[in-house]
DNA sequence: CTGAAAGCGCTTACAG
DNA sequence: CTGAAAGCGCTTACAG
């Protein structure tokens, strides 16, 4: 014997009232008699009343809902937006519809899709690595669906974005290598598109002009997917092709992580001989031997942010009123371990 | 000028037909004419029209929505759970109502009430470690919303479960040491509560007896939270009260990493004078120096099963057939790296 | 073969 | 102060 769900029709039926009182007691109507308040209120709180998200969902033509597209959900930095996400949604009574892309054009689309059918109010995404083209996320604009990028972002499709400061990542980074005498410097940077990877890779480039040192193309490695056997692949063709490599700075702690184990394979030390800085702060950093220098990323705080973000703009959307995209960058740090410090 | 979405009644209008026969056209129902078929068909594909699924669910008194409860999400483990019931969820035109308790009962009370409101189908609820009642998930079952628990559950509340066979893995694990020449193995366990630690107790246990080694209370420590500090303090601690000590199984890999730490600081070697093993099998263990040996849980896979078995239950509950709840568990296995491996 | 009607549970402008 | 009615978008038993 199931229990039915408690529904204004509930509570009126028993006391003899219509469910458009009940809801506006509920609801603190103004014009309301104090005796009918109190007696909806106690049958309400004594059935544990709960009203039904998909009705006022509904009739309200609000879903309440965000769908939220990321690369990949068993990975550190993402997991931690996603962290951020669902405590501020769940702040401000917005349920969340996670899915992940796996790095895959063709899924972002087919996502897509569906979070257009789930009838979200706003979209939150993070490209994926592949993602040459937007024009499966153009819909929800057209629709006055908010959308925000994070992270992985295409600055030429007009919404709000939330990055890091990557340039100053790779700028920081770079100096630091220099700073402990690195002169010939690795980067191994990511795939094409995504602006993560030309700003760390720019930030790299700049740091070395800062510093009077000549930028060389094959100091450039590019990874086929921003995976740790890429690091480890690519530094050890470049360690037996002889070159002189004195310090790497990698996209990802995990590949920072494959380069360490090349450069220790060729019975290198580190960093001694190489020294090594990786880019997230993953949690990883801390436990590898040697621990890996990293650029610190707030991922809690930039997913607690873009939703912060994207429903501002929902409200605005719903008021039709007019709103220009902003921009927002989020600072990054060095943080400094065994890996590149010589002392 | 925001496009307005596409509705039964756009079609309709637009055909001079009624909602009535566009909803039946376009679900294939078997007496409308080929003509009008095919012209609802043509027109719903042109204006790629998408059903609301608001409006579906609360017609049909199912919200298609699963609510999760999970105690961390930036967690390899975890994280790799919520991967599996995403896939699973997603191929079956379910939403997943994601949120964590933060290992805390009173969070996990709050939530079970926000997912009740929110009028879910089932819930798959991982139990925090402080979780000593679970009267809070008991109106899910009054309701008829069927409750999956895993891997951290309760058996004394009448779910169906989905566990690892951590019995097994505690007594492969505590073996292996065993077979490696331990003869004073400590054990790192958990909380009181969480079957999971039981079960390994239980398991390491079971090993000593098998190898007639006497079993000592002063050689199991426990965890206050189940953290990486913990397993370093509690090694600390039994290090230097010079208590002999050759092997140690962990509850889970951070406290093993948190040993591992202990131990090299008090300048013995690993697996030499210490051998270590964990349990989960996570991402870390492949790269802390040494590689960590580890029980494997299969975390996708569980994730994918727990829904699976939650849907089946799901449908029997909307038919009102009776059912059993079912028990299963998954198997582990241990992957022996450096940390143990004397050879 | 298709329309008219009812209803899922809610909210709110309109009456009285 | 409260009721009656309409409507959010859909589905489906009932007519014809």
């Amino acid at each position: 014997l199931k229990k039915q769900r408690v529904t204004l029709k509930t509570i009126a039926d028993s006391l003899g009232i219509t469910v458009a009182t009940v809801s506006r007691a509920l609801k603190d109507y103004p014009d309301i008699s104090a005796k009918t308040k109190k007696a909806v209120l106690d049958l309400a709180e004594k059935l544990d009343y709960q009203p039904n998200l998909l009705a006022q969902r509904l009739r309200g033509n609000l879903s309440k809902t965000v769908g939220i597209i990321i690369p990949e959900i068993v990975h550190h930095f993402f997991s931690s937006v996603i962290s951020g996400i669902i405590e501020y949604a769940d702040e401000q009574g917005y349920s969340v519809f996670l899915t992940q892309s796996n790095e895959l054009m063709e899924q972002e689309k087919n996502i897509a899709k569906k979070l257009f059918a789930a009838g979200v109010d706003g979209v939150l995404v993070s490209l994926s690595d592949e993602t040459s083209s937007v024009e499966h996320l153009k819909k929800f604009l057209e629709y006055g669906i908010p959308v925000v990028q994070f992270d992985k972002v295409n600055f030429d499709f007009p919404t709000s974005t939330i990055i890091v400061d990557d340039f100053k990542g790779g700028l920081d980074a770079t100096q630091h290598l220099i700073n402990q005498g690195c002169k010939n410097i690795l980067h191994i940077r990511g795939l094409d598109l995504p602006n993560n990877a030309i700003g760390r890779f720019n930030g790299y480039k700049k740091a070395l002009e800062n510093n009077g040192i000549p930028f060389r193309e094959k100091y450039v490695l590019q990874c086929e997917r921003v995976i740790q056997e890429e690091g480890y692949r690519l530094v050890k063709e470049t360690l037996e092709s002889n070159m002189k490599v004195d310090g790497v700075f990698a996209i990802t702690d995990m590949v920072a992580i494959g380069a360490a184990k090349a450069i220790e394979e060729a019975g290198l030390q580190i960093p001694k001989d190489i020294a090594i800085v990786g880019f997230s702060n993953s949690e990883i950093t801390k436990y590898f031997n040697p621990n890996i220098s990293s650029i610190h990323q707030p991922g809690f705080e930039m997913g607690k942010q873009a939703l912060e973000i994207l429903l501002r703009e929902v409200e605005w959307s719903n008021k039709n009123i007019e709103y220009k995209p902003s921009h927002k960058v989020l600072k990054t740090h060095l943080e400094a371990r065994a890996s590149s410090l010589r002392k």
